[in-house]
DNA sequence: CTGAAAGCGCTTACAG
DNA sequence: CTGAAAGCGCTTACAG
């Protein structure tokens, strides 16, 4: 920077407001021209530690994931990415395994990093994170998370609605004896389609489904809780998924069970996850706009930065997809 | 900072060497006790801008990758992060959809942000970039991309192994009519995997195996790919695909012409990446490590941080996972 | 073993 | 419109 005022043959203040989209008008235009000229001449990047250290502002974001090795966060994270760049941002991406512990020192590691904002990505439902954020004044987006009180802006797909398209869907093939694989209750997302889909069947007039609770969000958790089912009685001819991995899950313990899915069974997942078409059956599913919704959710964080009040809530559509895996239920 | 100084009664100064375990030798132990307690009672955080600041090192590295989105580096960046979390390091990541104008942006926004030095997992041969950043002394660790000089350290999977062993699978099994669907030979990769497979074709004393060149590192490629050998003449009985996307479209296509896999044709990937045994047929790759390649690319950066010189090259094992898309050809 | 002080590279009120 | 100067929060030679 010194150096580039002196190619110039200014003050490095000066240089520094020419250098500044901000503070450019403030200076004449042939010094503008000058300067960056020579800044370009030179090679010059300013020094980031140096501008935050003066302004109390990094640029930076932290993106707290439970595990981006789960198909669903790429697409988020890109999203997010996207939208911070081309505000000058960087995310600083951390995965937490749904281990509150492992959030809670991602979340201080990365307030040493003097981030600017979180976007929190994880399920868990119980938050002393997030309260404890909120008191200190930091800002935060909820991504796919809800919380009771309106602290900060949430950004989440309509789960209530893919649900019940997905409860339609099926009592429109004429299924009437459905289950559902439920989410783990302790996250959000878990708890909220169980409440639609419970309201759905009701709706539908459908007696007494099935409701079993995965331990996670897993192809394991799915086999474990499918077995639950077929254990506890004659099998349901329709099953809704928590999510895309609970179904495939369940479609590997009902192949075993030498039950033939749609045939015997038909099964719905959820979330559209990469490559669920290429199973066989191609997955029927409710899609989730993930890149959306990080890319909503980077937005909703830059506006809350410069309004500190801001806690809308922005609900994506999601939309049911409609392939092989579920039929008429055998006459 | 100052604040802990005064709680502890001590000079800012020498809280500073308290806090600091590379300098804590040099404060009695007393005056250590006292510091660190005032700063836990405090919730005292550093304030790592200005410590960046003053010594030139920000503890954090900055990964490009392709795409986050392909299911190959989720795994690699688990791996970085994992390694560099536990030397108090933070990755920075960057997604180049492979267009070299973008990586150059990439790079230039990390340089920007002070990270100490690059993880480069991208796979472009042309690479400039690398030698401006060696030519800069800049810290680089190459994953799965090799350079012709050795100017940084290498980590990558053992290409040529994985697809000699599955040349030898396909040649035990009795095929003699092979082809690879190579990937792009602007990337290193895709050149390496395509000399290794000639090589152990030749060693077999196959003649003439059918190679085509996919345009990407994509399931539409693959189809492109696949359909050309199909047009170009009697049907190959085995395949070897660049990567597992390649297999995938490769798939499609030979369903579409009303082959059957493996009855008719034979198929081997190259990745083994998550859920292509769900695939039907389950499909036969090789394993590549890709979480491992991550920490270690991590280690290897952390090492070359202390020594300016280093440029060893690490090859981690692939193996080759045969399940169902793979059988012996018609008789 | 500890204090006093300089300085990392910026930004930004304050003068003029 | 531009210069001179202070100061962001640390670290680290230099004294003592």
């Amino acid at each position: 920077m010194s150096d580039v005022a002196l190619a110039a043959g200014v003050h490095k203040g000066t240089a520094s407001r020419a250098l500044n989209p901000a503070t450019s008008g403030r200076v004449s235009a042939a010094t503008v021209r000058r300067v960056v000229a020579a800044a370009r001449q030179l090679g010059y990047t300013p020094n980031t530690a140096a501008r935050s250290l003066r302004t109390n502002r990094s640029f930076t974001v932290g993106v707290l994931v439970p595990d981006l090795t789960n198909p669903l966060f790429p697409p988020v994270v890109r999203g997010i990415e996207n939208v911070l760049f081309d505000h000058g941002y960087t995310a600083l991406v951390a995965s937490t395994d749904n281990d509150g512990e492992r959030e809670a020192a991602q979340f201080a590691a990365l307030l040493g990093r003097q981030v600017d904002g979180f976007i929190l990505a994880t399920g868990l439902r119980t938050h002393p994170l997030v309260e404890a954020a909120h008191a200190d004044g930091r800002h935060v987006v909820l991504l796919n998370r809800a919380t009771d009180a309106p602290l900060f802006p949430v950004v989440a797909g309509d789960d209530a609605a893919g649900v019940t398209s997905a409860v339609d869907h099926l009592a429109g093939l004429g299924h009437t004896r459905l289950a559902h694989l439920a989410g783990p209750s302790r996250m959000s997302t878990g708890l909220n389609r169980l409440r639609s889909f419970t309201f759905a069947a009701e709706h539908h007039g459908l007696a007494d489904p099935v409701v079993v609770e995965c331990a996670g969000y897993t192809v394991a958790a799915g086999e474990e809780a499918m077995r639950r089912v077929l254990d506890a009685g004659p099998p349901p001819t329709a099953v809704v998924a928590g999510n895309d991995l609970i179904a495939l899950g369940a479609l590997h313990v009902l192949r075993a069970a030498g039950l033939d899915c749609p045939a015997d069974v038909s099964l719905v997942g959820f979330n559209d996850m990469q490559f669920v078409d290429e199973l066989s059956p191609p997955l029927t599913t409710v899609r989730v706009p993930h890149r959306a919704l990080g890319e909503e959710a980077a937005r909703l964080l830059l506006d809350r930065l410069d309004d500190p009040e801001l806690t809308k809530t922005v609900v994506l559509p999601t939309t049911l997809v409609v392939r092989e895996s579920t039929a008429p239920p055998r006459a």
